[in-house]
DNA sequence: GAGTTGTTTCTTGCATGCATGATTTAGGTG
DNA sequence: CACCTAAATCATGCATGCAAGAAACAACTC
């Protein structure tokens, strides 16, 4: 019933306390095994935060079934805990959360995508010039060591590590623009932005690294605010040029998802839960 | 204890039903009181928009506690629902929700006056383009309509209507641009927004009726993209110059708050609860 | 009398039970 | 064999009970 949850390797499973009281404070040897950090955080915030890694690396594609209950029980927490979760999300626009319905990472639409493009934009190209403004030599520094550690890693085709970093790009310049506001903005479009690029990702892609990024950061060093403006757009522009916006394999009939496979029944599912059909 | 909501004057405070099981459909005449509007639209829906509306009216000040259970009743249902209410709210930073302490409608500080403002500006200002592109003469007629509503409204003295049509402009503009997703975050800003005025505003700023909306209007209608965002930018720019952002009444010792009028049991507090104390 | 400590009273955090509605499965019919 | 229908299963929505923690209150000391 959990192996369905594959794509949260995070390890600390607690093994969900008896069906009893969970006797919080009381724990035996098998509660303890906490870290101070997770016993900090609200598991809400675990969760939440699982998910948005693993949307993150593309290991939780869109579609993807979310059950409170399995969520729960991965994390040692009640459906409560784990509804919780999923509605800030669903707030965010990365799981889709209608009334009475199984919870599903979200499949952004066309339309949709357009929007969190064109915000991006907003936001992103506002965050140059207040980077710009109210920073030192070291940040552009740390800058340009992101663009090359991205590079390097596209460079010996780890492109993990490469969509990893390219990410970090830019949530990290969205933070140094000290308006978390802001920065809560471009997470989140980020956020979207994944699963929009797991959805539509032209394969041609792949061969097409961008150099952008370093070109973002020779026009902030160079300290024309302007131009460094215009070359993330640009660079937004591009990679939304790059996607194939084609009304997405709608439900191409079971058959074609299934067809060579043969269908697994539900007690047993994929390692990866079956893109919601419809 | 239903009292101290009267901010709130929705109509439809359902009587709680029965402590016994509530029998949903069964209902008898007394819950049957039920638009089907209201049937519709999901309960936690309707508090948080209640909530909304009372902070955007000024009728909800900064540091009003907000008590799930409270609000539940006069809602008619559970705290379950107000809690989730409450959540959206705070991830909104609307309210504060510190762990096992009461929601207390958030009072921003400083500090988030400045992020709020920046983010106002670079995502409006980048709303006004759009805005521009994608529209016809007939809607900057009913901007124009509406700048016209707001200003008789002030000339005529009603600061509530003129309040209202003034964060009407800014939301109707940004539903304009047809994007949900700079739309919502406008929504969310005008809210915040609505708060710092309340703890900031200069009271020189009653006198001082703005006619940048109009400015606006006359921009976009001449179609200069640049002039357009820059009025825009400028007018809020006006907006947060003209705050006195001076460190909010941090704790005016107790006896200055409650100096001469006597204090309150906690049974009785007055019609709008006491600001919180720290 | 001011400050501090102990106690009482709230209020929230979380888990869970029941009911509703969705989804799936099985069965029946043209 | 496809299509429609009915029953069973499953997942969520909501309310509530219990416990932990905070706030308010009271008493006590210096």
């Amino acid at each position: 019933m959990l192996e369905c949850l594959h794509f949260l390797h995070r390890l600390p499973v607690m093994p969900r306390k008896t069906p009893a009281r969970p006797a919080r404070k009381v724990a035996g040897a098998a509660a303890r095994k906490m870290t101070s950090a997770e016993r900090k955080v609200p598991a809400d915030e675990r969760i939440y935060a699982a998910i948005c890694d693993a949307i993150l690396d593309r290991r939780l594609p869109p579609g993807t079934r979310l059950q409170e209950i399995q969520l729960g029980e991965f994390f040692g927490v009640s459906r409560t805990v784990a509804h919780r979760a999923l509605l800030r999300l669903a707030h965010e626009g990365i799981v889709s959360l209608r009334p009475k319905r199984v919870a599903v990472v979200a499949r952004p639409s066309i339309e949709e995508t357009r929007s969190v493009f064109e915000a991006r934009r907003a936001v992103e190209a506002a965050i140059v010039p207040i980077v710009m403004r109210s920073v030192g030599k070291d940040l552009a520094a740390e800058l340009r060591a992101m663009v090359q550690a991205e590079d390097a890693a596209y460079a010996r085709g780890d492109r993990a590590a490469g969509t990893r970093l390219s990410v970090g790009f830019h949530t990290r310049l969205a933070d140094m623009a000290s308006n978390p506001v802001l920065a809560k903005y471009v997470r989140e479009l980020v956020l979207r932005t994944s699963l929009i690029v797991a959805l539509y990702e032209s394969p041609a892609r792949a061969a097409h690294p961008h150099f952008e990024h370093a070109d973002i950061v020779a026009k902030i060093a160079a300290g024309d605010e302007r131009a460094a403006a215009r070359a993330m757009v640009e660079h937004l522009e591009a990679l939304e040029a790059n996607l194939e916006l084609r009304a997405s394999e709608a439900s191409p009939t079971l058959a074609a998802i299934f067809g060579a496979g043969g269908v697994h029944s539900r007690t047993a599912p994929p390692v990866f839960a079956a893109p919601e059909r419809r």
